[in-house]
RNA sequence: GGCGCCGUAGCCAAGUGGUAAGGCAGAGGACUGCAAAUCCUUUACGCGGCGGUUCGAAUCCGCCCGGCGCCUCCA
């Protein structure tokens, strides 16, 4: 078995993952705040994540795996200075699309269900466990407390604020260490007087008005943005991880103060790697909504994406470099993905033993994801393998059996497979001018018995003008919705 | 100001000291009534530029040019 390596952002440097218990990874990665539909770049930080554990469990390890939904809305200048500035729930209620809920906690489970759709659809697998911020407030509340009495924090007129000269190791992730680096870090801008440097954050925020508040020793008020991931990590999974993923934002301020918290609570290291996703660009550009380049999963899958090509678009780079999504990319995806399609049609039921090539372009697809998840490699050695399979006109029954074997690897490490949406449910017969699409497709099997090709063609012309590809084979003819822009 | 990343064919993108993976597009071919789909073959004498180290560099070092990210709600 390969050493599963990975680049830790805390040694800058490419290190083996090493589990406390032996084949048993411990492995936290923070989730998103739920005040909107997650786009694909949030999710390219989740797969990424999803393809530590499918690595992982196909090097035979157990995976113990916490992603939480952060489900309280958190300040827009929630930052290191202070708990300032909007709440971003409010504001997303506020918003036209926040007309259709009733208040925030609507809001939250809305999208938060949302959420979890598009992670299913995109074949992520489940967490071990899914914890939200707000099902924790005990915990936090507590955890807050512990950090007063032990002298990491105190409180002031306006909330309970961590100190930061009372852990030594504040800046040891981001690098921002000295005074001069941390003080523009943190923006003096939104300093609070009452707070002993400016760089100290917020645990608890006082406010009755806030429209979610709890009750705690310090009045009504929210918690801050960094003690829940803390709470909870330390919860499922113990006082310290093996491993913490995160998108690259989160670097500073939010894992910085995880990790003062934590280690001021527990007097330990709170992970021992950490792994951060680099932002995905579209076409080129940083996506941003009013560029018009912010694509949701939903968004991508209505215009006739599959999902599993949207996945497959997103391995396109490796996790550690800045993506550059392209639509072109994505029906590229969707062209590979078609190939694994028709594998699964020619493939066994069972798996058979696999054949030395095969195994060596698993085991190659494996030492690539092994090494700091080469994606790239991996994916080439996935269509090497599925190309071996369509170079034979028909499969024996021991390539069948192969083939089996490489669908149930690649759908393992990879999160592909070629099952469709058709093959489970009976599809819906399109219309098309009001009569069904197998009915033109007989009339022009007539035409074409009658040598009639003209006829036979504008047949097909008229089907594909309603947007439907045919495609002749020994079984009959089979249509298939035309992908988009293609 | 701090921290970090990238520049490889028309496009996307691996490769981090031993002589350029893979995908898309393009070209040719098989199959087809013609297509589609699929398969086969083919496409970079060169890896932003200039120096240096080395038997040997896209890969290491230096400088320069160009692009980008985080430090601000953000995955």
């Amino acid at each position: 078995m390969p050493q599963f390596r990975l680049y830790d952002t805390m040694s800058r440097s490419v290190r083996p993952v090493e589990t406390q218990e032996p084949e048993h990874l411990r492995f936290y990665c923070c989730g998103p705040t739920v005040y909107s539909y997650a786009h694909i770049g949030n999710f390219r930080t989740f797969l990424s994540a999803d393809l530590v554990v499918r690595t992982a469990e196909s090097l035979g390890w157990r995976v113990s795996y916490a992603s939480n939904i952060t489900d309280v809305g958190h300040l827009t200048e929630d930052d290191v200075a202070d708990a300032g500035g909007e709440d971003k729930m409010e504001r997303a209620l506020r918003s036209k699309e926040g007309e259709a809920f009733a208040n925030v906690w609507d809001l939250a489970r809305h999208y938060a269900d949302a959420f979890e759709e598009d992670w299913r659809l995109l074949n992520m697998r489940a967490p071990t466990v899914r914890p939200r911020a707000t099902e924790h407030m005990r915990e936090q509340i507590q955890a807050v407390e512990d950090l007063i009495k032990s002298g990491h924090a105190y409180e002031t007129p306006t909330g309970v604020y961590f100190s930061v000269e009372s852990f030594d190791g504040y800046g040891k992730l981001s690098g921002n260490k000295d005074q001069d680096t941390l003080m523009r870090a943190v923006r003096t801008v939104v300093q609070d007087d009452n707070k002993r440097h400016p760089a100290d954050f917020a645990l608890w925020k006082k406010d009755d008005k806030h429209l979610m508040q709890w009750f705690s020793p310090w009045g009504w008020g929210f918690p801050g943005w960094h003690i829940e991931c803390s709470v909870m990590a330390r919860q499922y999974l113990g006082d310290t991880i093996d491993l913490h993923a995160g998108g690259e934002d989160l670097v500073f301020p939010h894992h910085e103060c995880e990790i003062a918290q934590s280690e001021s609570c527990t007097g330990k290291a709170f992970s021992n790697h950490w792994m951060h996703v680099r932002f995905l660009q579209v076409e080129g550009e940083k996506m941003a909504k009013s560029k018009g380049n912010f694509f949701t999963v939903r968004q991508l899958i209505e215009e006739g994406h599959d999902p599993l090509a949207i996945r497959l678009a997103l391995m396109g780079t490796p996790y550690g470099k800045p993506m550059n999504f392209t639509m072109q990319g994505l029906r590229d995806a969707g062209g590979i993905l078609a190939r694994i399609q028709e594998v699964e049609r020619r493939a066994a039921k069972e798996a058979g033993t696999p054949g030395t090539e095969i195994q060596r372009i698993y085991d190659e697809l494996l030492g690539a994801m092994c090494e700091d998840l080469n994606t790239s490699v991996a994916v080439a050695k996935m269509i090497e393998g599925i190309r071996s399979f369509l170079r034979e006109d028909t499969l024996s029954a021991a390539q069948a059996g192969e083939a089996r074997w490489f669908l149930d690897r690649i759908e393992q490490t990879l999160g592909m497979h070629g099952r469709t949406v058709e093959a489970t449910a009976a599809p819906e017969v399109p219309e098309i001018n009001g009569v069904l699409i197998t009915k033109w497709i007989e009339d022009r099997a007539e035409a074409k018995r009658a040598k009639d090709f003209a006829r036979a063609d504008d047949i097909r012309k008229q089907i594909e003008a309603a947007g439907f590809e045919l495609r002749d084979t020994p079984q009959g003819t089979e249509w298939k919705r035309l992908a988009p822009g293609s």
